[in-house]
DNA sequence: CGCTTGACCGGAA
DNA sequence: ATTCCGGCCAAGC
């Protein structure tokens, strides 16, 4: 199978989708998470990736098909950024028992290590 | 077809 | 903690 065609961005694209389905109800991802996760394709610097990865990202979430949960990607702040549809995505997560305090999710806490990690809540053996 | 901006990130003032 | 800046790709105007 190899990779899709590297010279085609949309191939590109189709890794993030792959990886935001895969993303667990009431769990988020960041930008850089997703971009550091999937390898650039073939003839990129992993230098050249790093710096617009995020970016590839976001444009692929603004292409966004039906079923996929891009609401629960969001930047490395634990933010939502800036953008039309903000609030909506805000609600979307609060309504899957994300708590915002000041505008931010505490990403330790919610932020989804990938697929292999599951998620053990880890009982830190409370005091 | 060229110029500007970006659903970002990390490091520096 | 907050604001600014570089990165040098992809899409939109």
């Amino acid at each position: 199978m190899n990779y899709p065609s590297p010279p085609d961005p949309q191939g590109y694209y189709e890794q993030v989708y792959e990886f935001v389905r895969q993303v667990p109800y009431g769990k988020v991802v960041t930008y850089g998470q997703i971009a550091q996760l999937i390898p650039p394709p073939l003839g990129v610097d992993p230098d050249e990736y790093k710096a617009f990865s995020p970016i590839w990202v976001g444009h692929a979430m603004a292409a966004g098909p039906s079923g996929v949960p891009w609401q629960r990607v969001i930047n490395s702040q634990g933010k939502i950024s800036q953008r039309p549809g903000a609030e909506q995505q805000r609600e979307r997560l609060e309504e899957e028992g994300v708590v915002f305090v000041k505008d931010k999710v505490d990403l330790k806490k919610y932020q989804w290590k990938g697929p292999g990690h599951e998620d053990e809540p880890r009982q830190a053996r409370l005091l």
